[in-house]
DNA sequence: TTGTAAGCGTTATCAT
DNA sequence: ATGATAACGCTTACAA
């Protein structure tokens, strides 16, 4: 009931009130200076529920991702705001370290109005069953996938990412120019197609260069430093063990240097270790970690500004765009050794 | 129009649909049978945006922090999200780094009702101006504030943190009993009150050991890890270096630590380094990390629980609750040289 | 146990 | 340029 006293208080019709806020040319200027008066002295500000009820949008966008406190993201996370904040969007966010990784539980989101769309910047269990009947409604909700690939399911939807597989594969022919024969690679975890699709440029790479993997090579190192940890642990006791290591990012990576140094080995002496993402740490890692640069905030301003389109335009093309990524050296890979 | 199409369809009113979906005690089996199978049908999903405008409630909190990405954050938020998950709250995140500094833009937002709470977990300026008058409402919307010390402004509002100004000390006296007498202090930035208490507690235990402080030695470390690298690089030029540095936090000792060792430094031979949190970097620096670890997960639960408090029952008391904070020693601190 | 109907604050349509 | 009023989808007295 508050535009209502607005409107009493200026001797003017709600309808005029309303118009003042959402176009005020609209409004002779004597009626604006009535209204603005009554404002200020009731302390009136909008009702946003009411508001967005009205308007059946709720200005919100749901952003999922692994985990919050993850470096890289904070990266991302900028571009998406800058975005948010220009089109008037706030941001909800969802961790699937927290909360679940079922795909519906998303989507319910949207179709329950508690969101306008989302910004997948996590893997999750898409359609963990057929996607019930929505009433006649759209059954893809505005959705867009950032820095992941995109599963068969998923590949309606438009991505933003840089291409994991050739990245990947030139991060592994780097270490193969520097005379590397047994690389070691730490994937994340098994329902990751972000470090699925690394596993496979690396691969790629090894064959191309006639390299043979032994099974022994490729470990999963969850995500987390810890896992990383033992993951390298897993690999340092090999009979044959790798002379270079590439993680499918860099928190893993760090794990993974820290391992190493803990064994009494010299970085890139004895094993040269790569990673991925280039997160602030890695620069100041001992020793400064090589590393694949992805431009992050990009990422995320054009994943958000595709899902503003999404929104809005109801759905447009799903071609993946792809953006640059960039090998970046420093000194934790050196020459083979031997 | 759509708890209406369930009503028909199932032929029951209005009234049956709801009570069905907010107290199915309230109906009788077999009516709720006709609702679910109606529901089913049309793939109905219950508007959010129009039930909490109805109920006046947005369900949302605000939760306001300096940068997402923050590895400290990260455990506080697994806290704040278990709380709000139970009590059907989703989380809006700000951070303090895109968006603005105002005190008024987040009170804003639960006045306009876009917004139920906020969660301050970050240093802004309170009250720009004086609050404008809110037509009777009460002029202090719900809010809590995490890890941050209060300053007078804010002193009406409950928080849950660690005894800033103590564990700063002991962090300190550790320093102290370990002979330091040279003691540096990288310090935040100006306005974040909680590492002006950290300040403050290493002065304390200066004072308390009878210990001088050279003004050289307190430095401005922007609470990243650049500033710690700028201050570092200062704090080594001086003529009588310090031989041990307090960091008001770890991703600033971790800046340090980097810095002190490009200048062909040995930690903690030549200088000791302590930081603040124990973010899970802190483990796996080189060399590992000394710290003051902050129960972060029991920190982001009980304030969320506080803010809980504060929406539901008005506000309720608002003295402090303080944790206990941790020293943890690792090897980035030894014996003062010489 | 169920139905009727008012009302939440805003916007938008249609007159004036 | 402004006013009257219906409508958005849901909840909740109150009645039956």
């Amino acid at each position: 009931m508050s535009i209502k006293k607005v409107a009493k208080l200026a001797g003017v019709s709600t309808a005029t009130v309303s118009r003042y806020l959402n176009s005020p040319e609209q409004v002779k200027e004597k009626t604006r200076n009535k209204v603005q008066a009554a404002i200020d002295e009731v302390g009136y500000a909008p009702n946003a529920l009411a508001r967005n009820f009205r308007r059946g949008k709720t200005s919100l966008i749901v952003v999922v991702l692994p985990a919050i406190g993850d470096p890289f993201l904070d990266k991302v996370m900028r571009g998406i705001w800058r975005v948010a904040d220009e089109q008037g969007y706030s941001i909800l966010i969802r961790d699937t370290q927290s909360n679940s990784h079922e795909f519906d539980e998303y989507t319910e989101m949207v179709f329950s109005k508690q969101a306008d769309g989302i910004l997948l910047l996590a893997s999750i269990s898409p359609f963990h069953e057929a996607a019930p009947n929505r009433g006649g409604e759209r059954a893809h909700p505005p959705l867009v996938l950032g820095l992941e690939s995109v599963s068969a399911e998923l590949s309606h939807f438009p991505s933003v990412r840089v291409d994991n597989i050739t990245a990947a594969a030139d991060g592994t022919d780097y270490l193969i120019q520097l005379g590397h024969q047994r690389i070691g690679f730490i994937a994340g975890k098994r329902d990751s197609l972000l470090t699925k699709d690394r596993e496979k440029g690396y691969r790629k790479a090894m064959r191309k260069a006639k390299l043979a993997i032994s099974s022994d090579w490729i470990v999963e190192g969850e995500q987390t430093i810890d896992g990383a940890r033992r993951a390298t642990r897993r690999l340092l006791e090999l009979d044959q063990r790798p002379t270079a290591l590439f993680c499918a990012n860099d928190e893993m990576a760090l794990g993974a240097l820290h391992e190493i140094k803990s064994a009494g080995l010299k970085i890139p002496r004895d094993i040269s270790v790569i990673g991925f993402d280039d997160i602030r740490y890695a620069e100041i890692a001992d020793p400064p970690l090589t590393t694949i640069a992805q431009p992050a905030e990009e990422i995320g301003e054009r994943s958000m500004r595709r899902l503003c389109q999404a929104i809005d335009a109801g759905d447009g093309d799903s071609t993946p765009e792809i953006v640059p990524h960039n090998l970046i050296v420093r000194k934790s890979t050196g020459k083979a050794p031997g």
